[in-house]
DNA sequence: TATTGTTATACTCTATAACTATA
DNA sequence: TATAGTTATAGAGTATAACAATA
């Protein structure tokens, strides 16, 4: 007889863990930013847009994200029509739409900002600190290392860095 | 002047290093199980039944894997159609499908475990083993915090337990 | 000719509801 | 009446291609 019992065929997958982590987290993100008509890859896009110190294109954004620069279009015209951001063209590239946050935007990202470490924090609850901050570094040790091997699109130097253009970049990951 | 460079506004947030972790080990993942002519969550499907000592039906496999039964419909159609399964309706309760593994599924799930392991290995190579154990551990507890918590309808006792009914369960996880 | 923003279309995945056959 | 399997339909999300404006 073959044991299975708690020692669970799926929950020994990393696969499914990571799977099933993201997807509680994304549930409880959600919900949290709800109040603030925002979903992850909205805060997201707004997060961006104000740490960035040149202030950023869509396609810049876009590329910042890992998202195609046509989705990239739809999030903007949310967050526009909701009054957190405004679309300006560039002075010196007509053909680029600067894109910059409101005053009520500002007022609403550190607000959603809040809601954000709130949820971060209650997921980790269940782990002393020592174990959340082994998660977290281990995580953050595998961003760099997929990054490194060009597997990823994303989190790239950004405005920093001598813009590495990676990969053909579909569409990978939102937040 | 704000600090931006590599403590990144993105790879400092939670919700997306897991959302990278995830994206990036289900390409590598699918990847390595194409040569089998399976899909993540066909393996899942294939690893619940090898696990279960009670020939499980459609239904419960896809309780186990958190999808709903008409998601699962086409998971085996697909299985079946390559060999890997057969469904059979069960005597007890003709309403019953049970699915059992083919001697071919026998020996491709077998082997395409083993190139989930692999996958897996390589994932985890950045990290050196004691942050590779702690990472997997804490998935693990977070795991069970959110099944405790009852805010996944998978991976429950299976055969083993109680059988708790949990949520209404919506398609939440697949692997 | 290449790039940025935009739109339109198709395709995949999932959620919902219904229908059948069994119980 | 409830359950297991199935099917069909609609909706969200994304990929692809094309187009207009600009460089």
């Amino acid at each position: 007889m073959k044991d299975e019992c708690p020692p669970d065929v799926l929950s020994r997958r990393l696969g499914y863990l990571l799977k099933h982590a993201y997807v509680a987290m994304a549930a409880e993100m959600e919900a949290a930013l709800a109040p603030f008509r925002l979903l992850p890859r909205e805060l997201g896009v707004m997060a961006v847009i104000a740490a960035s110190h040149e202030q950023p294109s869509q396609l810049e954004i876009a590329a910042r994200l890992g998202v195609d620069r046509t989705t990239m279009v739809g999030v903007i015209d949310s967050l526009e029509s909701k009054g957190y951001v405004e679309r300006h063209r560039s002075d010196r590239d007509r053909r680029r739409n600067v894109v910059t946050l409101t005053p009520a935007g500002q007022v609403c990202l550190k607000e959603a900002e809040e809601a954000r470490e709130r949820v971060e924090r209650d997921f980790l609850a269940p782990l002393d600190e020592t174990s959340a901050t082994a998660l977290t570094e281990a995580l953050l040790t595998l961003h760099v290392a997929q990054s490194r091997m060009g597997r990823t699109p994303l989190a790239g130097p950004g405005p920093c860095g001598p813009s590495a253009p990676g990969g053909p970049a579909g569409e990978l990951v939102g937040e």
